[in-house]
RNA sequence: GCCCCCGUAGCCCAAUCGGCAGAGGCAGACGACUUAAAAUCGUCCAAGUCUGGGUUCGAAUCCCAGCGGGGGCACCA
C-alpha cells in the first residue's frame, strides 16, 4: 500500500512531541499508550457484580476464529457491535459484551501438518496475538468472561449436547451419499458445499462418497425454523430472513402412492401438483436411490447391465456436472411398470439422475405436460406428454381485451396459445382449467389440488404432504482438532453412549498422531485413546474417533459466556434467566444461513429439553457487509489485503474505527479504496482540540452559553439515540462533525472559548465520541476535567425548549412549484400560514389570473396552492 | 428458471409520514497564517435523484414497464 502524505505527516508531528514533550498537539500513538493502561486496571466492562441493578443487555459480537491476527473484517465487527454495547451503557444498561474464540477447526489442523506442529500451539499463540490486538483495539468487552471453544472445560459442554440430542433421537447415524472434499479428506455439511460446487475450505471440488456418519435431526425443526422467522421480522435484516426461507425450501404438495407390478408395497412419490396426476405418463426414479436398484433387480440381465453402465457414469459426474441446468436429459429404462392410482394406467419407471435420491422419496411421477424437467425427458426420450389443464382457460372471468381495431377487422384478434408442449418445448406450468381428468375437469389449479388430496385421501392411496430443501445436519468430521463424540462402539456394533459422569473425553494429544488427511480420523490411530472397555458389560470396544463440526460449538457458545468456568452445567439457567436471549448481535452476513440456522435450531432443542426458556436466541441482528479493496473481496492470492496492524499504525485504533462507522449504512460493504481514514483522524483532531481549547470550568452555567450552540447541542442528544438505534451510525458521526464544526465555529468567531455552551457542547461531543473513538473521547473528558471512564457517563437528556426552534421556513408551492418562502413560527396555525400565503407577492404573481381551486395547508411548512386557468 | 435488494454531485453517502433534493466526508479550486512548506482555519464547487409511463395539489420516496448492478436458491418434483 502507498505511503499516505498524511500519515506521513503525523508520524512528523510525533517525532516533534516526542522530543518537545508537547501535549497541546493530538498524538494518537500518546493517548492510546496513556489511556489502554489505565482501563485496564479499571476494567470498566465487568458485568459480575450482583448487586448491579441497572437493567440488562446482551450485545454479543461474532466471535473470531484464531486464524493468524485480526483482520479487516474483524476491524469492522468489532467497530460497530462496540457501538452498540457502548451506546447501551451510555443509556444506563448493564451490557454484557463478552468475547471468546472459536478455536476448534480446520485451519489449525492444516497448519499443524505443514509446520510438523502441534494445532494447539499454533491456536493459542494466534489467540495470543488476538488478543493483544483486541485489546489495543479497545473493544469494550468484559475480558472476566474469555473462552476457548477448544478449552475441555467448554468442549465437555458439546458432549453434554450431543448426548441430550442423542437421547431424544435427534443424533443419529446413518449410511449415506456425503459431500466429500478430497483434499481435506472429510465430509462437509452441505452449507459448505458452495453453490459452484466446491469446498468452502480447500476449493476442491467436492465429490459424492456413501459413508456412515453422525447427523443432526434439524429437519425436524424445519417448520419451526421456517414459520418462526416471522418473528424475527425487523429485528433481523430481511435478507437473511429471505436467505433462511430459501435455504429452507418448503414445498406443501402430497404424496402419491403408486402400485408397483411385481411388487408388494407401492411406491410412494411426492409431488406440488397432484392436480395432474391425470397428465402422469411415466415416473422416474433416482438412480443412486436403494428403490432403482431394487427394481432394476427383477428386470431382464440386458437391462440390468445398461443400468449399472449408467450408475457409473452418474457417480463419476461431479457435482458441479451435475448441477449445471441445462444438460441433455440422460436414463435407462427399468423394464417395471408403475399404476397410477387414479385411472389404473400402466406408466413406464426410468432411472435418470434429475431426481434426487434424497429429496421427497428419491422417486416422481411425471408430467411432461406440466414439469419442464419432464418434458425435456419425454423429447429426449420420445415419451408419451398428455395435457391436463387448459392454460388459456379464463380462470377470474375476464376476457381478453379486444380493442377497436380487432371489433373493425384492421387487426387480428391474437390466437390462443397451442396446447402442445411437445412442438413448442415449453410445460404448461402456469395456472389454467383441468381438462381430461375424470372428477376434476372444470376446477381451477388450485382447487383441482385440494380436491386431488381429497380423493387419494378417501381412497388411501395419498395424503398431503410437505417437503424441504433443508437436509439433516452432517456434523462428523474425519479430523483431530474438534470435540471428540461421546460414542463407543461396541464389538458387536451396538453404539454405546459414554456416561456423563465420564465427560469430558479429553482429545488425547497430537504427538505422535499422524494428522495428514487420509479418510479416517487421525484419532483412530491413537490406540491408547481409543481402545476402551465398553462402559456396559466392559468388554472391548473401540470410541467413536470423528470429531464434530465446529459449528456446533459456535450454536450454543452464547450461552456459555453467562457462566463460562462453571463445571457443573453447561450455563446456569438462572443467568440465562437473567441475560438471554442475546439482545443484539453483530456480525457478518457470511453466516447468515451456516451458524444463524444451527444456532436457532439448538435453540429451539434446547428449548425442548427444558433448559432454556426462549426459542429464539438472537432477538435482534445486525449484518455488516464486507470489507474489500477496489470492488473485489480481500483475498491473499489476489494480493489486494490491507493488513489490520498496518492500518492501526498508520492511522490509530480511533481512526480506523470511526472510518468503519462513517462508511455508510453497515450492512453496505466498504471499499477501503473509497474511505478516508485520514480524514477521520483529521476529524478526531478537530474534535479533541475543541476539548483542550475550553476555558470554563466543569461548574459552568450551560444555561449562560450561547443559544444557537446550545440548540445545536441538544438536538444532537435528542436525535442520536434513535439513529443508534436504527443502526444509522454514519449519520450520527456525520451529526457529531457538524456538531464539532458548529462549536469551532463559536470558538474562533463566536462568543469565545470561555463560553458555557462549548464546554457543554465539548462534554457531548466526548461523550457521544466514545461510541465510535473511545481513545480520544477519554482523552477529551479528562481534560474537560473529568475523572474515567467516559463509557460509564449516562446520557445527557436534551432541553426541550432547546429543541422547539424559534422560527421555520414555510414553502408556498403553486400548482406544485416553489414560489415563496416564508419565516414563520412553528406554531402558526393553518388559517394564519394560508392567509399569509395568499398575501405572498410571489404567489400571487404565479398565480395571475388563474383561479385558485384547492389549497393545501401542512402547517407550519407548506402552503400548496391548486389553480386553474 | 424462482425469490430478494439497490441505482441521488467526480467519489462515499444524507434526506421520520409522499412536502425546500444536501447533513457529513473524500477529491478539487481559492484565500488567511508562514521566508517557505506542512498542519490549521476559512470560502467556494457541483447532481435535479438510471430511463419511460402512471397515481397525487405535490414523487428520490408509492405503482407499472424497461435498463444497469448486487445477493440468495436452483434438475428440490
Amino acid at each position: 500500500m502507498n505511503e499516505s502524505p498524511v500519515a506521513h505527516d503525523h508520524q512528523h508531528a510525533h517525532d516533534a512531541e516526542s522530543v518537545e514533550h508537547d501535549d497541546d498537539v493530538y498524538d494518537f500513538a500518546a493517548i492510546q499508550a496513556k489511556w489502554q493502561p489505565v482501563w485496564e486496571e479499571l476494567a470498566p466492562f465487568r458485568t459480575s457484580d450482583p448487586a448491579d441493578t441497572r437493567p440488562r443487555k446482551y450485545v454479543l459480537d461474532m466471535f473470531p476464529y484464531p486464524s493468524g491476527d485480526l483482520h479487516m473484517g474483524h476491524a469492522e465487527v468489532y467497530a460497530l457491535g462496540d457501538v452498540l454495547a457502548r451506546y447501551w451503557r451510555h443509556q444506563g444498561f448493564n451490557v454484557l459484551h463478552p468475547i471468546g474464540w472459536d478455536s476448534f477447526g480446520l485451519p489449525a489442523e492444516n497448519a499443524a501438518i505443514k509446520r510438523g506442529i502441534d494445532p494447539r500451539g499454533w491456536t493459542y499463540d494466534n489467540i495470543a496475538q488476538q488478543k493483544k490486538s483486541m485489546k489495543l483495539y479497545a473493544a469494550s468487552f468484559d475480558w472476566d468472561r474469555e473462552l476457548h471453544t477448544s478449552d475441555p472445560e467448554f468442549y465437555k459442554w458439546n458432549q453434554w449436547l450431543f448426548l441430550q440430542m442423542y437421547k431424544k433421537g435427534l443424533a443419529y447415524r446413518k449410511d449415506s451419499w456425503v459431500n466429500w472434499d478430497p483434499v481435506d479428506q472429510t465430509v462437509l455439511a452441505n452449507e459448505q458445499v458452495l453453490p459452484d460446487g466446491t469446498s468452502d475450505r480447500s476449493g476442491a471440488v467436492v465429490v459424492k462418497k456413501k459413508l456412515t456418519q453422525w447427523y443432526f435431526k434439524i429437519t425436524d425443526y424445519a417448520d419451526r425454523l421456517l414459520d418462526d422467522l416471522n418473528q424475527l421480522e425487523g429485528s433481523w435484516p430481511a435478507k437473511v430472513l429471505n436467505m433462511q426461507r430459501n435455504w429452507i425450501g418448503r414445498s406443501i404438495g402430497a404424496d402419491v402412492d403408486f402400485a408397483i407390478e411385481g411388487r408388494e408395497k407401492p411406491v410412494s412419490v411426492f409431488t406440488t401438483r397432484p392436480d395432474t396426476l391425470y397428465g402422469a405418463t411415466f415416473m422416474v426414479v433416482a438412480p443412486d436411490a436403494d428403490l432403482a436398484a431394487e427394481l432394476v433387480a427383477g428386470s431382464t440381465p440386458e437391462i440390468q447391465e445398461r443400468f449399472q453402465e449408467y450408475l457409473v457414469h452418474v457417480q463419476k459426474s461431479t457435482e458441479m456436472e451435475r448441477q449445471s441446468t441445462d444438460r441433455e436429459k440422460t436414463g435407462v429404462f427399468l423394464g417395471r411398470y408403475a399404476v397410477n392410482p387414479v385411472n389404473g394406467e400402466r406408466l413406464p419407471i426410468w432411472a435418470a439422475d434429475y431426481v434426487l435420491a434424497d429429496y421427497g422419496h428419491g422417486a416422481v411421477m411425471a408430467v411432461p405436460a406440466h414439469d419442464q424437467r419432464d418434458l425435456d425427458f419425454a423429447r429426449a426420450f420420445d415419451l408419451p406428454v398428455r395435457v391436463v389443464v387448459d392454460t388459456n382457460a379464463p380462470l377470474t372471468g375476464t376476457i381478453p381485451v379486444i380493442t377497436e381495431g380487432m371489433l373493425d377487422g384492421s387487426e387480428e384478434i391474437p390466437p390462443l396459445e397451442p396446447l402442445d408442449p411437445v412442438a413448442t418445448g415449453t410445460a404448461l406450468a402456469g395456472e389454467g382449467r383441468l381438462i381430461n381428468s375424470g372428477p376434476l375437469d372444470g376446477l381451477s389449479k388450485n382447487s383441482a389440488i385440494k380436491r386431488m388430496i381429497e380423493l387419494l385421501e378417501a381412497n388411501g392411496t395419498g395424503r398431503a404432504s410437505k417437503n424441504y430443501r433443508l437436509r439433516d445436519w452432517l456434523i462428523s468430521r474425519q479430523r483431530y482438532w474438534g470435540t471428540p463424540i461421546p460414542i463407543i462402539h461396541a464389538e458387536d456394533g451396538t453404539e454405546v453412549p459414554v456416561p456423563e459422569d465420564q465427560l469430558p473425553i479429553l482429545l488425547p494429544s497430537s504427538e505422535g498422531l499422524d494428522l495428514k488427511p487420509k479418510g479416517t480420523s487421525p484419532l483412530g490411530g491413537a490406540a491408547d485413546w481409543v481402545n476402551v472397555p465398553s462402559p456396559i458389560d466392559g468388554t472391548p470396544a473401540r470410541r467413536d474417533a470423528d470429531t464434530m463440526d465446529t459449528f456446533v460449538d459456535s450454536s450454543w457458545y452464547f450461552l456459555r459466556f453467562l457462566n463460562p468456568t462453571d463445571d457443573t452445567q453447561a450455563f446456569d439457567p438462572k443467568e440465562a434467566d437473567k441475560w438471554a436471549p442475546v439482545d443484539q448481535y453483530v456480525g457478518g452476513v457470511e453466516h447468515a444461513i451456516l451458524h444463524l440456522l444451527y444456532a436457532r435450531f439448538i435453540t429451539k432443542v434446547l428449548f425442548d429439553l427444558g433448559h432454556v426458556t426462549f426459542t429464539e436466541p438472537f432477538s435482534a441482528l445486525l449484518n455488516q457487509g464486507m470489507v474489500i479493496l477496489d470492488g473485489a473481496k480481500m483475498s491473499k492470492s489476489k494480493g489486494n489485503l490491507v493488513y489490520f496492524t498496518e492500518e492501526v499504525e498508520r492511522h490509530g485504533v480511533d481512526a480506523i474505527r470511526l472510518t468503519m462507522a462513517f462508511a455508510g449504512p453497515p450492512e453496505d460493504d466498504i471499499d477501503w479504496a473509497d474511505v478516508s481514514p485520514v480524514g477521520s483522524a483529521k476529524f478526531l483532531a478537530r474534535a479533541w482540540r475543541v476539548a483542550r481549547d475550553v476555558t470554563s470550568p466543569p461548574e459552568v452555567e450551560w444555561k449562560t452559553g450561547d443559544p444557537a450552540l446550545r440548540r445545536v447541542t441538544h438536538r444532537f442528544l435528542a436525535d442520536a439515540p434513535s439513529l443508534v438505534e436504527a443502526f444509522k451510525f454514519n449519520v450520527v458521526v456525520a451529526r457529531l462533525m457538524e456538531l464539532v464544526n458548529a462549536t469551532r465555529k463559536v470558538i474562533d468567531s463566536g462568543a469565545g472559548a470561555a463560553d458555557a455552551a462549548v464546554r457543554e457542547a465539548a462534554e457531548v461531543t466526548a461523550m457521544a465520541l466514545n461510541l465510535f473513538a473511545p481513545y480520544t473521547a477519554e482523552d477529551m473528558w479528562q481534560r474537560l476535567g473529568y475523572e474515567p471512564s467516559v463509557a460509564l457517563a449516562l446520557w445527557r437528556k436534551p432541553d426541550q425548549t432547546l429543541l422547539v426552534e424559534e422560527s421555520v421556513t414555510a414553502v408556498v408551492q403553486v400548482d406544485g412549484k416553489v414560489r415563496d418562502r416564508l419565516d414563520v413560527s412553528p406554531k402558526i396555525s393553518a388559517e394564519d400560514l394560508e392567509a399569509l400565503a395568499r398575501e405572498s407577492r410571489a404567489a400571487v404573481r404565479s398565480i395571475g389570473d388563474r383561479q385558485i381551486v384547492n389549497v393545501i395547508v401542512r402547517a407550519p411548512r407548506l402552503v400548496s396552492i391548486v389553480t386553474r386557468a
